[in-house]
RNA sequence: GUGGCUGUAGCUCAAUCGGUUAGAGCGCUGGACUGUGGCUCCAGAGGUUGCGGGUUCGAUUCCCGUCAGCCACCCCA
């Protein structure tokens, strides 16, 4: 075997490709449901667009290298900053709120996986000038409805809710210092994978004591709107901390997406720019990585074009999201595209399906029909292979009656049809 | 980037203790079937056993390296 795509690439066979397609043509259609328009941009990127805004943690894995005028280039590892530069560049003239999609191919040099390759492609859907929480429901209320138009319940998947500003006022009220956050972050985040003495000691590595440490573990715990509100009613400031929060579950519930949604402050992402509400969507047995994820980030667009807009997005892989759909068993069936396979019963009727599959597909009808002279059987056994709905048979015996024999592959049943019908693309 | 496991036909797998010409099913091609597909039967094509080296009379099998995949870290789109 020689000649392989590169290890995290993939090679799209048509049948693949045709699965892909329904993917991307499901996120269009919803994306239309919630009034967003397509945007797309260049995938390769001056590399600083990454190095400065994103944090360490993209840039360590990031596709880059020197092109040929000496420019330090990187392919795109994710569509937020090309958005950000774009939305700043046009802010004075774009309608507010902006409601922008793209399903870009994305990037990353890292060690392959399960759910997790070199390249993807990912649905990206922002709100941007929006600062109120109306916008953040909004997005999660899309990621659900797409997991609703692939066939997904409450019982499949879940789409699991923070805030940042929740968790911090929560970590700072309980005596953390703002030195100590990231590292409590950390913890939380790891909280569900791993074993809790392993925790303590990254804690108290950072000088977090017995006490702060007990409160973190206890925050990480909380998996309602009720408990969340609780606790922040007994730290300064916590009321107001918790609004969006609590609005955002409200808007999800009256949209009758309960079902869908919890609250649960372990989730934190790792990108740095999110400011605010933060949220992933997950399969029910949590086999898989996160479908999707995303959240607030008001500061970045000011960071890399000057403009304060606030914003909020998601992303939504088509890796993870592929492989919970073959694991439902809910694939597209990749059917043939094709109207009619044309059969010439001898050579002499090759050049009457030629000239028929020529006027047909001018009709803009899809027609196939057999490259070389072949036996009836042979034609009709392709036909049904491509998928074809019908064969259209022409002999000697149909070009005197000027007719066509048109048989129906599924049912088997055939039946003569003029010519002239037939040329018009007519075949009852 | 680190560690563990695994690599045999397009796919799923087999091959005794290290033994002679590496097999099967599915798929593909052809035939039985000369104007009617799906079923059945027959035949054929398809392999550097991931690659390179070592041990051995002999390696798919044992050893080393390498590449790739899976899994766990790291990290997360």
């Amino acid at each position: 075997m020689q000649g392989q795509a590169l290890p995290g690439f993939r090679d799209s066979y048509p049948e693949e490709l045709a699965f892909r397609n329904s993917i991307f043509a499901t996120w269009r259609e919803v994306a239309r449901r919630y009034g967003f328009q397509e945007y797309d941009g260049p995938p390769l990127e001056p590399l600083e667009l990454y190095t400065e805004k994103s944090g360490e943690e993209i840039v360590q894995q990031l596709y880059a290298f020197e092109d040929k005028g000496g420019r330090k280039v990187a392919l795109r590892p994710e569509m937020t900053p090309t958005l950000a530069r774009m939305v700043g560049a046009r802010a004075q003239a774009l309608k507010k709120p902006i409601r922008w999609f793209s399903i870009p191919q994305l990037f990353r040099y890292e060690r392959q996986q399960r759910g997790r390759l070199r390249e993807h492609f990912q649905l990206n859907m922002d709100i941007i000038g929006e600062a109120g929480p109306l916008a953040d429901a909004e997005l999660i209320a899309a990621t659900i409805d797409i997991m609703r138009a692939f066939g997904f319940g409450p019982t499949d998947v879940q789409a699991r809710v923070s805030d940042r500003r929740v968790l911090r006022t929560l970590l700072l009220g309980s005596g953390l210092t703002e030195a100590q956050l990231p590292t409590a972050f950390e913890v939380i985040d790891k909280s569900e994978r791993v074993p809790g003495e392993a925790l303590a000691e990254i804690l108290s590595k950072v000088g977090i004591g017995q006490r702060e440490a007990t409160i973190v573990f206890e925050v990480a715990k909380l998996r309602s709107i009720e408990t969340v509100s609780a606790a922040l009613a007994k730290v300064k400031g916590g009321d107001e901390a918790g609004e969006s929060l609590r609005t955002v579950i409200a808007a999800l519930g009256t949209m009758g997406l309960s079902e869908f949604v919890a609250v649960d402050l372990t989730i934190v992402r790792g990108l740095a720019y999110y400011t605010g509400i933060v949220f992933e969507l997950f399969d029910r047995g949590k086999e898989l990585r996160a479908i999707c994820g995303g959240g607030r980030y008001d500061n970045l667009i000011r960071e890399i074009a000057g403009v304060d807009l606030p914003c909020v997005g998601f992303g939504m892989g088509d890796v993870v999201l592929g492989e919970l759909l073959a694991e439902q068993r809910k694939r597209v069936e990749a059917s043939g595209q094709l109207d009619a396979f044309l059969v010439a019963v001898g050579g002499e009727d090759v050049a009457p399906v030629l000239q028929l599959a020529a006027g047909l597909r001018d009709r803009g009808i899809a027609v196939e029909y057999a490259l070389r002279n072949q036996p009836i059987r042979k034609q009709l056994e392709l036909a049904a292979a491509r998928g074809a709905s019908r064969a259209v048979i022409i002999g000697p015996d149909e070009r005197k009656a000027k007719v066509a024999v048109v048989r129906d592959l599924k049912t088997g049943k055939q039946r003569k049809v003029a010519l002239t019908k037939v040329r018009k693309g007519v075949f009852q």
